[in-house]
DNA sequence: ACAAAATGATACTAATGTGGTATCATTTAA
DNA sequence: TTAAATGATACCACATTAGTATCATTTTGT
């Protein structure tokens, strides 16, 4: 059972660096020496990053990644989102036959719980708190 | 993200249909007729759940499958585990490279704290609670 | 003893999701 | 106008989940 997905952990460490580089552009190549992540793997992640709005990016020579304006607000489960869609702890647990021995079934009830936790806890935590020293 | 597979699922839905039979063996085509749930795959799954010790099997004619004595004592998180192995919210995070950012990752302990949290809630659960009316 | 009805064991197949690659198009600075 | 960067998109490989198929074993009734 992951919780966090690869590319996620991948996103998470690229911004990392993009934050310790503060204001300059940062490429692709300069991420893929310093973290070794398999480049192409690494520009997929990175176009993503791009079209959720969590970096700018700028093409032609010179161009790379910057952070948004507004990166203080963004949080881990915004991340998550982007490369692991809506977070639902379960999405179809008896959807489509419920137990048939309970009305409203507590199962039910105490996964929403976790889930709210889950999601709170995630919600909680800044990418940029985890930048920051 | 999925935290109960399907196979959990139906376990669970099968083990309620037996707890309704109070003390009666009941066979893999009566859970079938009920549950519509494809038979082979309702097989395999009640043999784990023998195997696990969550349900005694009968052969032979007349045969079939009740609960085992100490069903009261049985969690949801048991029924996790005997499909989905050992439930770790997440196993590998930054375990080849840490965030070069943070020396003691903050994220890695909210993981774990939210693993606890989660695996505390399901271990909370018993299957009799669901069963019961 | 034996046949039928049940589960046990095991190996295989199909579908889906994750991780990753390859290629061409587009933009931009020098 | 060309080289260096990202954008878009299609594809491939592997692992996990979901489900099937088949034969072996046990048990009960006759």
């Amino acid at each position: 059972m992951k919780l966090i997905t690869r590319d996620t952990d991948y996103a998470l460490r690229a911004i990392c660096f993009i934050a310790k580089n503060k204001g300059k552009i940062v490429s692709v190549s300069e991420i893929e020496q310093e973290l070794k992540i398999p480049r192409p793997f690494l520009r997929k992640i990175l176009q993503i990053l791009n079209k959720k709005k969590i970096l700018i990016s700028y093409k032609g020579i010179g161009g790379g990644f910057t952070l948004v304006d507004s990166f203080k607000g963004i949080t881990l489960i915004d991340l998550m989102r982007a490369f692991q869609g809506p977070l639902h702890i379960n999405e179809c647990l008896f959807k489509k036959a419920k137990c048939p021995n309970t009305k409203k079934c507590p199962i039910r009830k105490k996964i929403k719980n976790i889930e709210q936790y889950v999601l709170k806890e995630l919600g909680s935590v800044t990418l940029y708190s985890l930048v920051a020293k």
